[in-house]
DNA sequence: CGTAGAGATGTAAACGATTACATGCGGACC
DNA sequence: GGTCCGCATGTAATCGTTTACATCTCTACG
């Protein structure tokens, strides 16, 4: 099963092996021939991790995620896995790592097996950066990392949470409220902080109005309820994440409290489910397909050409107006196009669901009888 | 960097600096002290892939998917990574593998590299399974594939849509509709083969309408199209996924049709949306998770007694009823009480979704502190 | 016919670890 | 004091490849 067997059942060296193997062309073509029947009759395959020993190459690129959970990291795992597949690498994965600490870990244990890093790390900060491999390529994303070398790629959270302000001041509102993401999560500071900012620029005379959530539908929840206690109650509600504005209406819908008509829900990321509740969530939509695809690109890049410059790029968010925000119109409009994403070129599909009529049923009007008949 | 720099700066030899490294106890106290001391002024690192070589251990499960699609991968992923961690195993990707040629690519690229194999080929038949590397050890996924050797873990679709097709009868529906997966996908025929069996069982008066889909929801609203144009309209549908009941759901919606009055549909999966679309769905739940969780523990198991019988686990579905199948009371409930979840004690969020009336949110909300918390 | 040169093929040294075995040292026991 | 044993440490083989370099063969040309 090894070359040397292949070597000795076709009275080879294994020199004379590995070039055919590998393609190379300074063979006779009967000795080829000879070889690869051999190859075959074997079932030969030769060994990667040998291989990798003595070439430096493995073809594989670690990810490191903070998380498998959610809508947001199939949809990324997807364009870095369609990358990698583009240009022939695999992919080791890692998650669910909380700490520096436990990350640290994960790389130390694909330290020789991997070419090169995409790391997920919004809650770290450059301090604990250090503990990067750092004879290895890495590439971040959403991430407040920057040690001067490595590339990066981000959401702009920040200019697509004041997009979003900016929208829900012309839709009327006046008492914005915020709930905000993990405190040491780096896109849920840059949220918050375009939150106010925009705030400041475009309702001078309002106060924020800050609930601390962190990214769950079940602290989604509990923030909706605090809101609706509030008084004055806010009039819309900008949470930082889909999940958590999934949270506010499950709270409001629970209190009686009618969206958008009573209070306006506004979420981040445009996951899946955005679109399917009821009422379908205004949000600004992420391209997390592209951020997955063109990290692992940036990172190959990278490996291929290590004097390479670093790149950072920025994904712009663009707004989805949907129900949930109370805009005269109730048909939900991309500001922005949506860009063309794979799948979506199925001739018998109708229109996206972001520009018909609310389905699968339309509004709330019979869940509001259905809720009143419930109490 | 290698153990042989390590070696020198610390005056011993190599041996002692790999004892030290893997922990074995036969060294001094002070010669320890030393090389602990360099390994991390030096920073040092095992270059695991040379370990592997010698040692034959590569800690790595090569996982092998036709796609990444949709949320059972996602949520298959999550089974996987999170039993991989917990046995300190890490995880190969590789999907998006349409026919067995290409799979088989995926596998020999794989090969020295993996300890095990988990294979997810619903499409693949015992002919086209030669092609698996035969000397590392593999589990198969919902798969028609047996080669007497291999364990497997499935999903009991069988069983799952003849309970569904019981469920339909007895809330009074006569004509029930089907429409099914791929025609090569193992889970799609034997959910067909449920359908038509339990009818045959069920309503023996009934013919059987079968309208072919692929598992996407665009070809569920092509169905759903079709199935409302058929004459006599059926009083219900059973779609083989739930992706495709979402695109009856639309279709009906667009056409007028009201779910379920005018006409049930129901899916199989239980995927995170269906319980948020409206009219909620009723559906199979399936065990995902833990489909990919087990499927990990078997492989683990067997790569550690290479002589462990195999095992054939079945996976059996459980009934969830919500509102789209137009039961008498329409509060969701699941027939068979789900089996606890992890992170299923979260004292904040109000009751199981499934249990109360239909509200804009999940019924996996306990499962939500488990969610996208670190992005 | 001798020889240079091209091209095929073989030999052996890497790659970076682990580990069986050899060596050397000190203490215990007679 | 000599021998034996246990333990720390070192030497070198090994894993399965690739590839630089050596060698060998054959043709072409003077």
């Amino acid at each position: 099963m090894t070359i040397i067997d292949v070597a000795r059942a076709a009275r080879v060296s294994v020199a004379s092996v590995s070039r055919v193997v590998n393609g190379h062309t300074n063979v006779t073509p009967g000795t080829r021939q000879r070889i690869l029947e051999v190859v075959d009759r074997l079932q030969y395959v030769p060994h990667l991790t040998a291989r990798s020993l003595i070439t430096k190459r493995t073809h594989v690129l670690g990810v490191v995620l903070p998380d498998l959970y959610g809508g947001f990291f199939s949809e990324l795992i997807r364009g870095i896995d369609a990358a990698a597949r583009e240009l022939q690498l695999h992919v080791l994965l890692s998650s669910s790592h909380g700490d520096a600490k436990e990350m640290a870990a994960a790389i130390r244990a694909m330290h020789g097996r991997v070419e090169g890093l995409l790391v997920l790390a919004p809650e770290l900060d450059a301090a604990e950066l250090g503990k990067i491999d750092a004879d290895v390529p890495t590439v971040f994303m959403n991430s407040r990392v920057d040690d001067g070398v490595s590339s990066s790629l981000a959401i702009d959270s920040y200019r697509g949470a004041r997009a979003m302000i900016r929208h829900l001041v012309a839709c009327g509102h006046r008492t914005i409220a915020h709930v905000t993401g993990p405190a040491d999560n780096f896109d849920a500071h840059e949220r918050e902080r375009g939150y106010r900012d925009e705030l400041a620029a475009s309702l001078p005379a309002a106060r924020p109005l800050v609930v601390r959530g962190d990214f769950t539908e079940a602290s989604g929840y509990a923030a909706g309820q605090e809101l609706a206690r509030t008084r004055p109650r806010p009039d819309a509600v900008f949470a930082a994440n889909d999940m958590m504005a999934i949270g506010c209406l499950a709270a409001f819908d629970a209190l009686g409290l009618a969206v958008p008509a009573d209070i306006a829900v506004t979420g981040f990321d445009d996951i899946p489910l955005a679109a399917l509740v009821r009422p379908a969530l205004t949000t600004m939509r992420v391209q997390i397909v592209e951020l997955g695809r063109g990290a692992v690109r940036q990172l190959a890049a990278t490996i291929a050409a290590p004097g390479t410059k670093r790149a950072i790029t920025r994904f712009q968010p663009e707004l989805v107006v949907r129900e949930s925000c109370g805009t005269a119109d109730r048909r939900a409009q991309v500001v922005n196009p949506p860009p063309v994403r794979d799948g979506d070129h199925d001739a018998q599909m109708p229109p996206r669901h972001d520009s018909r009529t609310p389905r699968p049923r339309t509004g709330h009007a019979p869940r509001a009888r259905r809720r009143a008949r419930h109490r």
